[in-house]
RNA sequence: UGUAGGGUAGCCAAACUGGUAAGGCGCCUGACUGUUAAUCAGGAGACUGCGGGUUCGAAUCCCGCCCCUACAGCCA
């Protein structure tokens, strides 16, 4: 590509450093703006969006001719002297002396997504070319920041990252729909739900661990909240109780808003998100039981009744007025998958406690203490009528230097869309997979 | 899967108790030397989701199907 440009190549991004230089900026066209003798073609570059200009008196015939028919997302390479500008958006602004393009979108087939308003059902069959818009492109950013920022944590806290297989032989936790896979010869292996059953056997061999890939699920769930696939991050630490979950899941998410806010600024200004909201996330959390959300669900009218699973209006009436997550620990037993270690002193619980972000954005990280008898866990496997041959490897972590271990799940989809204040989940990843939609 | 709402040009969208398809964006032509989703003037572009029915006449009413959205259940 370096014939292409005939200066130095830079980003929009690093646009300020080069104020007085002559340099190029291969992008794309975002927008163009006509007045008879003069253009402001906006470029964008992924970097960034830059304000350029073109005085037809300054320029070549040919190339003032150029500038003024280009038209939306064609691909070129704008080169010119960069000045600070006040009424360029952004401060800065080019002088163009040169224009290559790479490709002109014909007129015939305009770019189809315009500055203007588009529906849900049209930009999600362009998904594609709506990742070039700006707020989309701040989500993902954002995303990118999220990520880094669990990494970050786990890395620089003596976890180790093991990954667990997507393939998995059954059910993790039996409840929710698997989607089946044919595999070789006849067999049958499902798309995983979760890592934790491996990252128990990780716990064990590494003492601090984590997984972080995509999961699935076959769940006809048509909500906002909802992805069939969609990115996990699962600790798992052994000699641990439901305590340290609820430490180290109250750092983490301490931790990745804390990068969220102090890398990705302009991605929260772009999505207008009040980011005092953001601010006022600071440890401690609220810590709530159970049996205390219940009653204080009944007092706001709610339904539910002891024993049951919280629904969504649920979630959002617990952190009504509250600024911060609250985490509500110790649910019944029957409510939970098999393996949550039972209070001692209350056997009908289990120790597991759930966190659920304020603003309505409900639950971001599940987990709790996993049994480690290996007898009350065969038990378990009963009545929750499994196959024993199944969990057999599974047993073995209970026969061979057992131990108390814990660990959660934390949602990066949900976690995305809380940090941008967006409406829906399906914007938090590129390429969203929902019930009724698998394209593009 | 249930309940509710919706499907009108490439996109967004109006059209009352049925009367013969507004407006805007984008595209094309022209004007404009500081535009900020530029503005102004003109132009092209629609078997009103599909199939059937009622009617002199259907985007509008009725039946069936398809698709979308929101909410609920389930969950991260």
């Amino acid at each position: 590509m370096s014939e292409l440009s005939s200066a130095h190549r830079i980003t929009i991004a690093e646009a300020s450093r080069h104020a007085g230089e002559t340099v190029s900026i291969p992008g794309w066209l975002y927008n163009l703006r006509r007045s008879g003798k003069i253009v402001f073609p906006l470029l964008r570059d992924g970097t960034g969006v830059m304000q350029c200009v073109g005085v037809k008196a300054n320029l070549p015939e040919a190339t003032f001719e150029t500038l003024k028919n280009l038209t939306q997302e064609s691909s070129l390479i704008l080169t010119g002297k960069i000045r600070e500008e006040g009424r360029a958006p952004g401060g800065y602004e080019m002088d163009i002396e040169r224009v290559e393009v790479v490709q002109r979108v014909p007129e015939e087939h305009p770019y189809p997504i315009t500055p203007k308003d588009h529906g849900v059902d049209f930009l999600m069959d362009h998904r594609h070319l709506w990742l070039r818009s700006k707020r989309q492109h701040a989500i993902i950013g954002i995303r990118h920041e999220v990520i880094r920022g669990i990494r970050d944590y786990f890395d620089s806290h003596g976890f180790t990252l093991v990954d667990t297989p997507i393939f998995t032989p059954a059910a993790c936790e039996g409840t929710s729909t698997l989607f089946e896979v044919d595999y070789f010869d006849d067999e049958k292996v499902y798309l995983t739900q979760s890592g934790q059953l491996y990252n128990e056997a990780n716990a064990m061999a590494f003492g601090k661990v984590y997984c972080f890939g995509p999961t699935f699920r076959a769940e006809k769930s048509k909500t906002r909240r909802h992805l069939t696939e969609f990115w996990m991050v699962e600790p798992e630490m052994a000699y641990a109780d439901l305590e340290d979950v609820k430490r180290v899941g109250e750092e983490l998410v301490c931790f990745v808003i804390a990068r969220v806010l102090e890398n990705r600024r302009e991605e929260l200004k772009a999505l207008e998100r009040d980011v005092a909201k953001l601010e006022a996330v600071k440890a401690p959390f609220h810590r709530m039981s159970y049996d205390d959300a219940v009653k204080l669900l009944q007092g706001k009218g709610s339904e539910i009744q002891w024993g049951g699973d919280f629904g969504n209006t649920d979630e959002t009436l617990l952190t009504e007025g509250l600024d911060r997550p609250v985490m509500v620990d110790r649910y019944p037993t029957e409510v939970k998958a098999f393996y949550f270690q039972p209070d001692a002193e209350r056997p009908e619980l289990a120790l597991g406690v759930d966190f659920i972000a304020p603003e309505g954005y409900g639950e971001i990280i599940g987990g709790g203490q996993r049994i480690h008898d290996c007898d009350l866990l065969l038990k378990r496997l009963e009545e929750h009528k499994l196959p024993r041959e199944a969990f057999e490897w599974y047993l073995d972590l209970r026969r061979y230097g057992t131990v108390p271990h814990a660990g959660f799940g934390m949602g990066v989809e949900r976690f995305v869309a809380w940090m941008s204040g967006i409406e829906h989940i399906r914007e938090t990843i590129a390429y969203p997979r929902m019930l009724y939609r698998t394209r593009p």
